[in-house]
DNA sequence: GTCTATATAGTGATAGAC
DNA sequence: GTCTATCACTATATAGAC
């Protein structure tokens, strides 16, 4: 792996635990190995780097829903799938962390790719459950739209239930109850 | 309203806005318009005064919370009655946003008033889901603990979603998919 | 209680040698 | 491409005068 490979992938991980603010150019230097003449050589500078850094872990989150959503079966276990995928709850998740970071989301550049993941995920899952209630999986008053921006909030707000009780049991409590509901919302 | 009093509500402000890491000892003087001696004199440092105003935005939220859990009318209506509150979506939750700052997650002891917050938030929706399945609102099946905790976050989702967009309609849009989900929940 | 002075370390970058 | 030197500024205090 290269330089600018280390680099960025230094700063994806950083920001995934500490946030942008909360990470400097000498941490993402002495994580990658690399010194400061490399890190500015590559990279206009820490905005740059955090750029190429919040994309990629915005395509790589996208890659691995798009696995669970491909899956074949029923809306309701694809929707399932994509929820109670393997997360390391207590880690946070990389992208939705960002959107309370105050330089990121001041910044609409550095903000749009999350815009794009979480536009995505809701369009993604709007799709199933529509898909699935012309299948009869779900009632027809379902409001398909609104649905799936509950169930996605229920994600990222199950990070946050979690980061915030130092517990991952909590995150898994909260997905298991996002998911009841679902089923239960049958003709 | 005195000085240490001031600089406690201007803390509380910034980490607001900005979160724990992204907030200096000298933003915080000038917000208050106090000096450095003055800060010191009342507060051991940053982390004393920041627990300090951490601890009072979680008294203020469970307050008005419960101003919602209180009134009169069915458990649906009260929990909507929550979850619907007035909320600047954009400015986040002052409580939750801190659930993303590593060295609020890192401390357990600025990390504890979010593990209460959310803890209270969890139970007494709870507790208003098995009043309401005793009354016949809700189906029995009912796991109430589960369906709170995702009740819980879906308003934290929420904010994550209305921040990433930069807009408050994506707030109001997954909070009703959640009631949506929950009004269908009956027997 | 509040003020100013001082201190050590870190931040985010530029300059120029190698 | 990478290294070291340097820079202006900020972060988070402490010390002591007033």
């Amino acid at each position: 792996m290269g330089t600018a490979e280390r680099l960025i992938a230094s700063t994806q991980q950083l920001l995934w635990e500490r946030g942008y603010v909360g990470t400097s150019p000498k941490m993402i230097q002495q994580h990658a190995g690399a010194g400061q003449g490399s890190m500015y050589h590559h990279f206009a500078g820490k905005p740059d780097l955090a750029l190429q850094a919040i994309r990629r872990s915005a395509e790589e989150l996208r890659s691995q829903a798009e696995e669970k959503f491909r899956e074949p079966g029923p809306a309701y276990a694809r929707i399932a799938a994509y929820m109670l995928r393997e997360r390391e709850a207590l880690r946070g998740c990389r992208v939705g962390r960002l959107a309370h970071d105050p330089e990121v989301v001041a910044s609409p550049i550095l903000r749009e790719p999350l815009a794009e993941t979480f536009a995505y995920l809701r369009r993604r899952i709007e799709e199933l459950l529509v898909e699935g209630r012309e299948r009869g999986e779900f009632a027809e008053a379902m409001v398909a739209a609104e649905v799936a921006a509950a169930l996605v909030a229920v994600v990222q707000g199950a990070y946050v239930l979690a980061q915030s009780a130092g517990s991952v049991e909590v995150f898994e409590q909260a997905v298991r109850g996002g998911l009841h509901l679902l089923a239960a919302y049958t003709a």
